[in-house]
Order: structure tokens, then C-alpha cells, then sequence
DNA sequence: CTCTTCCTTGACCAAACGGTCAGAAACCGG
DNA sequence: CCGGTTTCTGACCGTTTGGTCAAGGAAGAG
């Protein structure tokens, strides 16, 4: 049994190795997969012995697991954070800004999900049927409220989540073709693509007039 | 070394076979990424012993290689018909409802290269940083002089060309939490994607009056 | 300094993996 | 229905993989 999750105190090493050891996984798995992933990477990766790698956790499994856990705590934050008593279109591009960010300070973390979700989301589809799905069910409520208002244009506010994740998950997940396409503007490639996104989204909710 | 490679005359079983292999791996190398896929899987999702498998593609290398090879040629077919005489708006309309039907038609082809992009695309770096950004160069050179005649609104090509890549390979790629999240209405996500997409581009697009 | 607990390691194991091979079985033109 | 070619299979091989274990070394409280 790994002293690091079963402890109920931890020291001062287990709390670094244990964070050591995340990292380096993190940075596997988003790269290969769960399947594709060896431990003997991950341990190469944060400077360990296999054997040392396995006193912190039990498996390959558990690391994963906890990789994942991790995740989906804070994934859902900035659409958590989308406000019914703001003003709509500036609540939806803050939310892309914030989805944005995300991809950029994280994109592991945006890797990791996207290999789950390439390969059926085997390991997180009760968290997908169940809190997200409702929490973008209540977030839809919200867009939809504001479109019956006529406070932005209508719209269909599932699609519209998607293609905020999709556009701005790809910067994170496709950063390498994003990077060779863009070649020596890629060092722009985050405040363009703010300033694209924000300009996509604000023409498509933009009411009409009259 | 296996026949079907080399052979320059196919027989019939060769042609059947190499092609039921073909498509069970891309089933599998879809899901799971190069390492993350076994031989005895794709044997497996093809009906074939293992050493029966082999005798046709000499390594797990060469079928994953035919399936990248053959992906390539066709995947940038849509932006290849892209027709800068064409009307500005209906040609970019008609663009992104071809991807659409290439993720609805080919999902398996577009998990294929989402992988192949996540594991920072390893064996089609060549061709990401040769044709493909040569294409986008042309097509992104077409779509800054549609706005420089002011037959569109001003907007960065690159990104674009990116946002209508991630929002079309969106719903091949991230299918599983599509369906889930739009639950009984998951039926129609293709007709509804490609309103919400039609819309959402026409309106970035469509030049201000006057 | 010392004893206990925590940390680390090399050696090891069984299973899974990519791939080979000799020969059996099916196919097919004559 | 015969003979050569093509197709298929079980048994096998060396390596990699996930994981274990006993024992040695480092921390740290007293």
C-alpha cells in the first residue's frame, strides 16, 4: 500500500515526490494515452526508480486516477463561473478569455481530457453524465433566458458551448499544427487568437437591431 | 516480407483482407494512439489470428504508416476546393459544412490524426510543416484578399481556418461527451451543428453595411 | 548518538507484447 | 483432380511491461 494516499499525515518528501511523480505523469499520459503510457516513462520523467515511483502509488491505474480527479475539479470552472445577472454578451467572451487561459497555462491538463474523451471516456463518463451535463444544462438555461429576452441573438446554447470549447481546447491540443502553421507568428498565437475569439463570439450574439 | 506490400498484382483476398485489416487498426489506432494499440486488438476487431495479420503488413509500423499515408491524401481535400472566384461567404459556408460531413462520414479518420497531433505528431511532421501549411498559406492569402476588396469583414485567415477546424473535428473527436450532453436531441447534432456553424460564420464573415 | 520510521534500490517475477517459423490447409489455373 | 501457389495456424522466442520484495540507506525525534 503507497504511504502517500493512505497516510493521514504526509511529510515533507512524500508531499514533494507525490507532486514530482503527478507532473511527470501528467506530462505522459496528455502525450500517449492511459495504454500508451509506461511506468518506467513517467518514472524516467520525474528523475525515479520504477520501485521508487511505486512506494508513492500503488499502480499505474491509481496515478491516472488521480490525474484525473484532479482535473475535472477545476475543468469546470470557468463555465461554473458564467453569471445569469451579467451583462450576456460580456459573460460569454469572458468565458471564452478564461477557456482561453486555460489552454494556454494548461494545456496538459486540455491534452489529458482529450485523450480520455478520443478513447470513449472510459474512466470519466459518470462525471460527464452527470455534473457536467447538468451543469451545461443549467448554463444553457441561462443562455437561452437571455436570448427569449431578446438580450442577445438566438442561438442554440449547447452548440454554442461546444464551439467555445472546441475553439479555444484546440490551442491546447493541437498547439503543435497551430505552431508550424503559424511559423514566426506563433509567439502571437495567444493574444491573436483572444482577439479573434472574442470578435467571433460578440458578432454572433450581437442582437440585431430594431 | 508481406505479399500485399510488395505484390504488384493483388489477388482477390489480398485486396479483402489488407483492407478489413486497414480498417479494423484505424478502429483501434483511433481510440488508443500507436502505443496504445496491441496487434492482437487489431487482429481481434479484424477476425484474424495475429501471425494471419502479419502476413499481410510486415509490422505494426507499416499499417499505422498505410493509415496516416492515406489519411493525408484526403483530409485537406475540402480546403483544396476552396475557390477564391467563388462568393467569399458561401465558399467559407460551403468549407465548413464539408468538414462537418467529413467528421460525421470519416470519425475514426479524424481521431486518427487528433492522436497522431496530441502525441506532437511524430510521423506527420513533414507533411503538417510541407503541404498542409503551404495550403493554408494559399487559402489564407485568398480569404486577406476577400477582406482587403471589403467583400468581407477584416479577420485573420489563420485563425479562421483553425476555428473552423476545431469546431467541425469537434463533433468527430469529442463525440462520446457530445451525445451525452445533448442527450435525446443527440440525433440531430449534425443538422443542428451545421445551422449553428452556418450562422456563427456568416456572421463573423457578412461586411458591415456601408 | 541512537533508535525507529521512512525512503530507495537491484534483483526478480509473471504476463503481455511484437514478431518469427515450419508446416498444414485452402485456393485456383490447367 | 492435380500441382503449385497462396493463405493460415499453433508453437515459439526475445523483449517489454506492471508490479513485488527483501534489504540497504537516509531522516528525524528524543
Amino acid at each position: 500500500m503507497a504511504r502517500a494516499a493512505s497516510a493521514k499525515t504526509q511529510t515533507r518528501i512524500q508531499k514533494e515526490k507525490s507532486e514530482l511523480i503527478l507532473s511527470a505523469a501528467l506530462e505522459v499520459f496528455a502525450a500517449y494515452g492511459f495504454r500508451g503510457t509506461t511506468i518506467d516513462q513517467i518514472a524516467a520523467e520525474a528523475g525515479l526508480s520504477k520501485p521508487n515511483l511505486l512506494y508513492y502509488f500503488d499502480s499505474k491505474d491509481a496515478i491516472h486516477e488521480q490525474l484525473l480527479e484532479d482535473l475535472l475539479d477545476t475543468w469546470l470552472d470557468p463555465l461554473r463561473s458564467l453569471d445569469a445577472e451579467g451583462d450576456p454578451v460580456d459573460e460569454i467572451t469572458s468565458y471564452v478569455i478564461r477557456k482561453l487561459e486555460m489552454a494556454r497555462d494548461f494545456p496538459r491538463e486540455s491534452r489529458l481530457f482529450a485523450n480520455e474523451i478520443l478513447q470513449g471516456a472510459p474512466r470519466i463518463m459518470d462525471q460527464i453524465a452527470g455534473p457536467l451535463k447538468d451543469l451545461v444544462d443549467e448554463k444553457a438555461a441561462i443562455i437561452t433566458g437571455w436570448a427569449d429576452a431578446g438580450r442577445i441573438a438566438p442561438v442554440d446554447p449547447y452548440h454554442l458551448i461546444f464551439s467555445i470549447w472546441a475553439t479555444t481546447q484546440h490551442y491546447a491540443d493541437f498547439d503543435i499544427q497551430v505552431a508550424v502553421v503559424l511559423g514566426e507568428r506563433a509567439d502571437q498565437r495567444f493574444d491573436d487568437a483572444a482577439a479573434y475569439l472574442t470578435n467571433l463570439f460578440t458578432k454572433l450574439l450581437r442582437p440585431s437591431e430594431g
